[in-house]
RNA sequence: GCUCCGGUGGUGUAGCCCGGCCAAUCAUUCCGGCCUUUCGAGCCGGCGACCCGGGUUCAAAUCCCGGCCGGAGCACCA
């Protein structure tokens, strides 16, 4: 091998690695630092949709320094009326992702700065009041025509404006207008809404306004006082730059460079809105937030996922504005990696059967590794009656031999709810490893325990020892691993993944 | 209908801007084998992709045109 060769090879090596740590593609013009935001609206919790908005706009903080900001896009108290206990999640759950904003905003506690902005644009004559009802406006804008409205006198406007703001009009009467061009090719950007009237209670301000910003004018606005240098936005916000720009443009203001992205859809949850959900939630069809079967950044933490693995798992994903439909499955291996050499194993017995070792010499002190190649036993009374899962003893024959791991050999004697076996002997030697090797918890030790599942819950009865991981994620040999929660009457665990 | 954006193995992803070193990267899934007194994991091996058609070029995953498929916006929602 040449030296040139050598050092190709040495290089190439590198790039791969590159690869594993699953770095994000640069960032143009971003040497300096960033500042970068996080908007939800916290109509609902955090979910996994969000997590991947948190991840990734910190993760390029951390890559070129500056600021994360997480901003509250709660701006509609009526059509997506915000959740209050939802701002303290998304504080917590960015946190917990490692991921604590350096800066939090509200926008509903921001409103009178946003009028401030707004009437320059009145009086430099690029927002008008809008009498239209939308009906008719569509039709202006679908045709390319101006409407009656965009002429009104600057005097006339602020005028409105201000009676708006009194509360001289209905809702729906009259919205401010956004000028942009009404023959822009894109009908989508012709004159937008930039504020309406909306008399109901919002759940941070109350009673405090009647007339709110649209998305996007409040996000325009913010963008460029918090000083945002690069925006992460999902594709089907992409007209909002189209729009926006025409306020950076008025004001003269330069916009931030933008990166759109696709939606993810994640295989086992499907497509799940907010909306959606909460009204679910709602309805009393889960347990609560947090359950198992949600694709909530509760339910993951209750099931004992680790920040890091969905860390890795969305930055593995990229920046592609390609729609994306992923498997969990892909969560699962990160977050496998990360537990399994920390997590320790207990036997749990699904849907158990109790069997009754006939012959059976001696009872035995069982003891067995808490986690593979471990000198930390845990111990286990090999007795006569044990439960297996009723999955395994309904593969074995008559005649056939298994061992109850780290304890005996036994062969089938018996069929039915309550197994029969016949002691054959104590060591490994005549059973196969693998297959025939099987989990089991002796009756007198065996604690009632419920496994809150994804798909269904399981009931069954598990070793005594894993009372003393209350919290942990343990791995339930041949089984899956899974958070214990508490201990009441019975043990409670939540399933992680297999 | 109008406007816009995408299309690389089963699933994601790199490469595309600046054409050749791409008989295409990495991860995950799946299938074999080894190892292991569980299952993952680990190790070894395997299957498997540039949407289609033209064009430009000595050379196209990469550039251009057309088509097809998918997604989004056209809200006084975010």
């Amino acid at each position: 091998m040449s030296e040139a060769e050598k050092k190709r090879f040495l290089e190439g090596v590198e790039e791969k690695k590159v690869v594993k740590e699953h770095h994000l593609p640069p960032l143009e013009r971003a040497e300096k630092g960033v500042v970068m935001r996080f908007a939800p609206n916290p109509n609902g919790p955090p979910t996994l949709g969000s997590a991947r908005g948190i991840i990734v706009n910190s993760e390029y903080v951390r890559m070129y320094g500056g600021k994360f900001i997480l901003r509250f896009d709660d701006t509609d108290p009526r059509t997506k009326r915000p959740m209050i206990e939802a701002y303290d999640w998304y504080l917590e759950d960015c946190e917990w992702l490692d991921a604590k904003p350096d800066e939090v905003v509200y926008a509903s506690k921001r409103i009178s700065m946003y009028y401030d902005y707004l009437m320059k644009l009145l009086e430099m004559g690029k927002a008008y009041p809008c009498f239209c009802s939308q009906a008719e406006f569509k039709k202006y804008r679908d045709s390319g025509q101006e409407c009656p409205h965009r002429n009104t006198a600057v005097e006339d406007s602020l005028e409105i404006w201000e009676k708006m703001l009194e509360g001289v009009y209905q809702e729906g009467e009259v919205a401010v207008r956004i000028k942009t061009d009404m023959r822009h090719k894109d009908p989508a950007i012709r004159d937008w809404v930039a504020f309406r009237i909306i008399y109901a209670s919002h759940p941070v301000v109350g009673d405090a306004y009647h007339v709110y910003p649209t998305l996007d004018f409040e996000s325009a606005i913010e963008d460029h006082v918090l000083g945002i240098t690069h925006i992460l936005r999902g594709k089907d916000l992409m007209d909002s730059e189209r729009r926006q720009r025409y306020i950076y443009q008025y004001f003269g203001w330069e916009y931030p460079i933008t990166k759109l992205w696709g939606k993810v859809s994640i295989f086992e949850f499907g497509k799940l809105s907010t909306s959606q959900l909460r009204k679910e939630v709602e309805a009393g069809r889960y347990r609560g937030w947090d359950d198992v079967r949600l694709p909530t950044i509760k339910a993951f933490r209750r099931r004992g996922f680790r920040p890091e693995a969905i860390r890795k798992f969305f930055l593995s994903l990229g920046v592609s504005e390609n729609d994306v439909s992923v498997s969990l499955k892909n969560l699962y291996a990160e977050n496998r990696k990360l537990v399994d050499s920390e997590a320790n194993r207990y036997f749990f017995v699904a849907d158990p059967v109790k069997i009754v070792i006939e012959d059976l010499e001696e009872v035995r002190e069982v003891k067995i590794p808490l986690k593979p190649g471990s000198d930390v036993f845990r111990t286990l009374k090999g007795e006569q009656e044990v439960y297996i899962t009723s999955s395994d003893w309904n593969r074995f024959e008559k005649g056939e031999i298994f061992r109850l791991k780290e304890f005996c050999n036994v062969e089938v004697v018996g069929e039915g709810r309550i197994g029969k076996v016949r002691f054959v002997s104590w060591e490994m030697g005549e059973v196969k490893k693998g297959k025939n090797i099987i989990h089991w918890v002796p009756v007198s030790e065996a604690i009632k325990c419920m496994v809150e599942g994804v798909d269904r819950d399981c009931e069954g009865y598990a070793e005594r020892n894993a009372v003393s991981d209350i919290g942990k994620v343990v791995q339930f040999e041949r089984f899956a691993f899974c958070r214990i929660e508490e201990m009441d009457t019975v043990l409670k665990c939540i399933y992680t993944h297999p």
